[in-house]
This record gives structure tokens, sequence and C-alpha cells, in this order.
DNA sequence: TGCCCTTCTGCAAACGTGTGCAGAAGAGCA
DNA sequence: TGCTCTTCTGCACACGTTTGCAGAAGGGCA
């Protein structure tokens, strides 16, 4: 059977022993000039590679870090991931991934399959188990950083988005434009980026001191389709929103269709604002207003937080990162000015 | 400093010898069910897990395989990995995931280093090298497969869609609409696809005995800024195209705004098909007919392969999967009928 | 020449697991 | 009891590296 050529191929071929190649190719200074070259230009010559998985059996470290995803195919996912990779190609890491499809079991498993290949790190983002880390850590004692975190309550590392902020400005960028019946159209499943971008929405409603309507905050499922049944009832109120903050881009996307189904035009009629500023968000039919996240800057935020971690520094607990309104054409002043 | 539990911790609490715990957790026939189940339960209690890297050492195998990536943040490719992933997970397998940011270069420095962390296979996507490959693949031994790679010439195993089958059908639902002048509006960089995607537009024109105009072939860059640009060419031309063609989903999206942007409406005053069907095809403004590419699909036959080729098995040399038109709205007849 | 010091090299152990082989323990039978 | 056979267990080596330590080689100095 095929072996790739190892430090003992080398050694025989340089008449020395084999310490002395792997002390020759690490560059020691032990190892004299004359001998050291010798020994690389043979390693070169033959392709040597050294094995990674020796090398991490007895230095106890791999090199390589597990990142946990909901599913690679989000595109929010999938750029924070970007990010990872790249900091992580800076520093000699590689990146193992796998996917955790949103399913806590599944989450788990992963993490274990990560414990069995001795990653040095771990990077988890949107997970929906959260705090369930900490004691999964202090048993594996390998460092993890969570990127916005679903669950409720504080990780000890975190890098995550600023969603009060984020969404107390797109709501008062609705209100400067004049909008007094703003509707929050959120998601249902009591993710911690839905309660903060709701409780950013009243901030700014109580900050303006405009009276909050129960009855325009619905929700649907964070997917474009149950946005659509979500905007319908809005519509089908009596007095119905001038305005519609979603909690994120892809259920502006379905408002925005049951929108121009019903001939409705965006911004005259009715504005729109999301969340997220998704690549998909400056090609709707008007470009969306929306709140931008950093989404690589991210990525790279959470692999410098566990560089800091992996070589026994303590880094600041929580990152938060500010987001930032992006002004686009689905917002506008309402029909009738407020009197 | 901390070590994870090992054999040998359990060898020593279970009063055995640690190649007797080895077994047990394989569940050797060689161990008495007896000891079997007392070593298991103490493995279990203590929260033990197997070292990876200890086992790819002795049995050569890491059960790791090596994705590479132009980017991790394209929606073709991270649908492609998705698919990669499922199959790898269902299998035991683990993804390490490198971006190459469509460099040759950090494409094979980074195949060097999964050489070094001796991965059992390797997934390139959209692969600028190609044939270069084989060379390598000689000196690593290790099974390589190209997904959709760009690079002209057969790679020896491969996973690609049929880009001229999609293409003509595409172009031949053009004609069928009426259409008479339908301008192709590909890419410059000479990819395979796009010189695959360009033939299938002429043996379209061919089979109906359409004319070929040559002033009706522009080029973009695949991304939908460049494209605006072409479009302008082709709407100056004295006898404009009814009907566009696309490169790719990037390329038609910016069409669709040079068109908007123009007040023409799609398809009224001109039709616009892409290629790819990605996510966004179906939110565009009208919504995109398009070829769609089946990406999950193809990272699992990329992965099926690939799993034959590491158990010694001899797959069949290039999968070739079919692409299927997708029929939405922006394809329409053209305004004055074909006389 | 004898001694020490510097500079380099090799030996050997270790990392955690898999596995061929020898041999212990126990059962069955005469 | 003594023999063989079966069933189980442990010894020892291997995988490819890193690294502490011993010691060889050579030079300088008295």
């Amino acid at each position: 059977m095929y072996r790739p050529t190892s430090i003992k191929d080398i050694a025989r071929k340089a008449n020395v022993s084999f310490s002395t190649v792997s002390r020759a190719l690490q560059n020691s200074p032990l190892i004299s000039r004359r001998t050291a070259e010798k020994i690389q230009k043979i390693a070169r010559e033959s392709g040597y590679r050294a094995s990674a998985v020796a090398r991490g059996l007895v230095t106890q470290r791999t090199k390589t870090i597990g990142v946990v995803v909901t599913s690679i195919a989000d595109p929010f996912v999938s750029e924070v991931v970007d990010g990872i990779e790249e900091c992580c190609n800076d520093h000699g890491y590689s990146v193992i991934l796998a996917n955790s499809n949103a399913d806590p079991d599944r989450e788990r498993k992963v993490v274990q399959s990560f414990y069995e290949r001795r990653v040095d790190g771990i990077v988890v983002t949107s997970s929906r188990v959260g705090a369930l880390y900490i004691p999964l850590l202090s048993e594996m004692r390998v460092p993890i950083v969570l990127v916005n975190n679903q669950h409720p309550g504080e990780f000890v590392h975190s890098v995550m988005i600023e969603n009060v902020q984020g969404s107390r400005e797109a709501t008062n960028h609705l209100i400067q434009l004049g909008h007094r019946r703003i509707a929050y159209l959120g998601d249902r499943f009591g993710h911690q980026s839905d309660t903060e971008r709701f409780s950013g929405y009243r901030q700014a409603l109580d900050g303006a001191a405009l009276p909050f309507f129960p009855e325009l905050v619905v929700h649907g499922d964070g997917k474009s389709e149950k946005a659509i049944a979500a905007t319908e009832l809005l519509l089908g109120l009596p007095d119905p929103p001038t305005a519609i903050f979603c909690y994120n881009d892809m259920t502006a996307l379905g408002v925005l269709r049951a929108l121009h189904a019903r001939r409705l035009h965006v911004p005259a009629d009715i504005s729109v604002v999301g969340f997220d500023d998704l690549f998909i968000a400056s090609y709707t039919d008007p470009p969306l207003t929306t709140v931008r996240q950093p989404r690589r800057r991210m990525g790279l935020l959470a692999m410098e937080s566990l560089l800091q971690l992996m070589s026994g520094q303590n880094p600041s607990q929580a990152i938060t990162v500010a987001a930032e309104l992006v002004i686009r054409e689905s917002s506008g002043p309402p029909r009738k000015a407020p009197k």
C-alpha cells in the first residue's frame, strides 16, 4: 500500500537520523547550515509534506477550528464563514464545516464530532442552543465563540449585532419621514433577534411619543412565504399602516410581493424596511431600505476572539457590532402628510 | 496541562489493558460481553471520545475530505457545498473548507494544505486550473472530483452541468415564442461554461435555420454591473434584439436593471432569460425565466463519486447532469409578430 | 596532551489508537 | 488428573511527528 514520504525516508536519503530531519525542516538553530540545507533540498525534491495528523498528535494542537452553521446555503451564514475562513487562513488554521440544520440535537452531535477531531476552537452561528454550551464547554475545554446567538441568555463569548440600535434607527427613519402608523412584521419563533428588534421598534415609538398599536404587530416565520399572509392581515385593517418594518429582508421580500400583487406602489403607497442587507436587497423593486449586518466582519471578529482565547488570553466577553441603516428606495414619506 | 481522557485512563479504571479497551469500544467479538459492557459503561461515564487524530495516524485514513471553493459566499458554490456536506455526514466524513478566491496559485496552496492534513479525498468547484490537477493527483494519490470545471479540457473525474443542452433549450424557448433577433450576453473570460452556453445558443439558431448576427453577441463579466453597459450596447443597435439570453442570472439581473432604467417592459418590450436559477431569480421583477442547475444534487453526486473512488472503485469518469429550463415571467412573445 | 566548551547529532520517549500474535484461563472430555 | 480446544486478554509494535537529554566531534587554551 502507498504511503506518503515521511521524515524517515528523508533521513535515510540524507544519512542522518530522523530527528535531525525534523529539526532541519523547522529551521532549528541546533542544526548546522550545511546539513539543514542538504536536508531541505532533499525534502523539496521528494515532495515531502509533513503530516499534520502526526504533528497534531504530539503537539496536542490540530490547528483546525470547527464551524457550526445552520445551513451553509444561507446567505447570511455563508458570508460569516467567509470572514472566518479568511482569518483562519492568515493564521495557519483550517476550517472544518458542519451543518446543524437548526436542529439542537444535530448541533450537539456536530460539536461532539468536532471534539473527536480535537479542533482547537469552535465558532457557532445562529445557535438555537446558546447557553447550553456552557457545560459542554467545561467538559471539552475547547474555546467556543457564538455569532448571533438566538437563544435568550448571555453566552460567555459571542459576537452579536446590535439589534436594538439597528431597528431603532430604522424605525426612527420612518418616523422622520412622517409615518405614524408603522407596522412590525416579526418572526414567531421568539428568537433573540426578533425580541430585540421588536424592542428597538418600541423604543423608537416611545422616543417620539407615538402611540403603540398592538394590531400593527404581526408575525411571519422569517421566510417570504408567510410574510405575504401577514401583509394581507395588515392591509385588511380598518386603518392600515403606512409603513412596514420587517424582521428581516426575506420577510420584506414577501411584503413587496404582496404589495405588488395588490398593485400598491412602494414607497408612494406604503414604505417597507428590512433587516440584514442581504445581497438581494439591492436588487428588489424598488431597492430595499434595510439595516446592514457586517457579516464578513462579524466572522472575522469571532475568529479573532477565538484566536485570543486559544492563546490563553481572555478577550472581551460579548462583542457587539453596530448595525448600519442603508437607505434605498423602498422608504419615503407617507401619501397624506401628517396633520 | 489538560488532556482529554484517553483509552489508557479507561483501562486503568477498568483494570484491563488498553488494547482490550480499544477492542471493547469497537465491539470486537474478541471481547467477552461482560468486560465489554463494563468498559463501555466506564467510557460513557467519563465522557470518553476517541481521538480521530490518533486513529487517523494508525489507520492512514482521516475520514475528512477537502473542499476547494472559489468563495463560499457565492450562492452557487454554497449550495453545492451543502450537498457535499450532507453526503459526507451520512458517511462519517467531515468537510474541510478552503477558499481559493479564484486564484490558481491559492488553489494550489490550498490543495497542498489538504495534503498535509491527509484528507481522504478532494472536491473542487469551478476550478480555473482543471487539467493541471492531473500531475498533482498522481503525486498525492488522493482522489479528486471537479464540479463545473472552468478550465477547457476534460478532467479525470468530474460533475458537469449540461451547458449546451440547457442553453439550447433556453434559446429554443425564445425561438418558439417567435423571437428572431436573440442576443447572447456572455462572459468575457472564456470560461468553459461560457463557451458551451454560447455553442448551445448557436445550435438552437442553426436548428431553427435562423441567421446568426455577430453584432448580437456582447460580453460582460458574469456580474450585473458590466451587464448594464453591454445591454446599452445592444439597445443602441439600429435593429435591437427582441430577446436577450444571458450567460447567467447575475448578468440577467444587470440587464433587467438597464431595461428598467430605460422604462422598457419585460417581457412586453423585450424578453430576458438567465442561467443558474439562483435563489434571487424568482424574486426579480418580473420573475426570471432561467435554466436551473441542480446545485445541491451536483454536490451530492460529486461526493458519491468520491466515495466510490476512495473505496477503490472506478466510477464513471465524467458525470453530466441535465439542466432544466424554468419558465417564469421574463420571457414572452415579441411585440410585433414575426412576418 | 589534557581539559573544557561549543556546536551539532542521535537516541529514546511520548502523543492515542489499532492489531498480529502469544499465551492465560477456563471448559470439555477421556 | 491430564490433555486439547475454545475463548478471551495482554504484550508489543506501528503510525509520523516533536523534543529533552546524552553524548560525539572539534576547537581553543593551558
